[in-house]
DNA sequence: TAATTTGGTTTCGTAAAGCAACCCTATTAA
DNA sequence: TTAATAGGGTTGCTTTACGAAACCAAATTA
């Protein structure tokens, strides 16, 4: 984490990275996705220390992404799950994951490639798309005038 | 940035988080996107130190997410333009954006709405789709076993 | 009763990130 | 000639982030 925060920024981007831009947060939830939700399972696929997954876990649950649940069971007793505010970040991750691969393909092995379950089929690359859903580029969009409120600044 | 450095794992939203996964430089990339090119800009706009705008700036271009471009024009001599690489971003900081926009909504003015140049209308929220164009959640998809080389390492 | 597992918290020391301030060069404007 | 601007680099200092290891409590297992 960085000395200055953005909880008061008006960009929502760094209202975002706020609570999940640092560097082990996306890559918990990630793992969330993927299934884990036990504190030294989050622990031992991440290497992460223990008192960092701690913190990390407490903040992103005081952020609502995960949510902390009392499983009385034998042993573990807490579960670490997705909210829908967590669960929403599925197409930033995918987005991310998408990148890496295509400009920083794994030294070994092969990239992911996620399916839906109705058809089986690869999922399609994550992007921008108009109303009708055609793919656009940051050359094809623009920001309404009204939407600036003062000069540039919504975009700071 | 984080002791622990993931250019060798085999995941590749680390490897992504490892080029722009620090405070800084997804936010130097968005500010990029809106236009902003001169060190001066993006350091007042900003309001990030000088050394680590510099840092910052250097990693990126070399990482190939910026490239250095010498314009020999009065006083302002060089430009941080993105690359390919920097622009295929877009999705990934329009995600992000729409995600902060959605749970964190600004204190004060508008959520930034972005409409392409050919329609006028807003664009679409950034989602994961099947190979028909239909919206996918985190439930709808699973990873081929084939895609799993040793157990779960692939995701880790 | 003793050991193990789960789920952490606390303490400590180090490495890094960060900011502020100063310095520096080159060019242009007044 | 004297600013002023662009584009940084360097130094010094403070704050964090991080990992390692110790510790701890409850529950289970042997």
């Amino acid at each position: 984490m960085a000395r200055k925060r953005f909880d008061d920024s008006n960009c929502s981007v760094a209202r975002a990275l706020n609570e999940v831009g640092d560097w082990w947060s996306l890559l918990i939830v990630l793992h969330a996705m993927y299934g884990t939700r036990r504190f030294v399972d989050f622990q031992q696929q991440l290497g992460i220390a223990k008192n960092i997954l701690g913190d990390r876990l407490t903040r992103l649950v005081d952020n609502d992404v995960l949510r902390k649940v009392d499983v009385g069971e034998h042993g573990s007793r807490f579960e670490y799950r997705l909210t829908e505010k967590g669960r929403d970040l599925f197409p930033v991750v995918i987005a991310l994951r998408q990148w890496g691969d295509k400009w920083n393909p794994a030294p070994e092995g092969t990239p992911l490639d996620l399916r839906d379950r109705a058809s089986g089929r690869s999922i399609q690359p994550v992007g921008v798309q108009d109303a009708d859903g055609n793919p656009l580029s940051i050359r094809d969009v623009f920001v309404p005038e009204e939407s600036t409120p003062d000069s540039k600044k919504s975009l700071a």
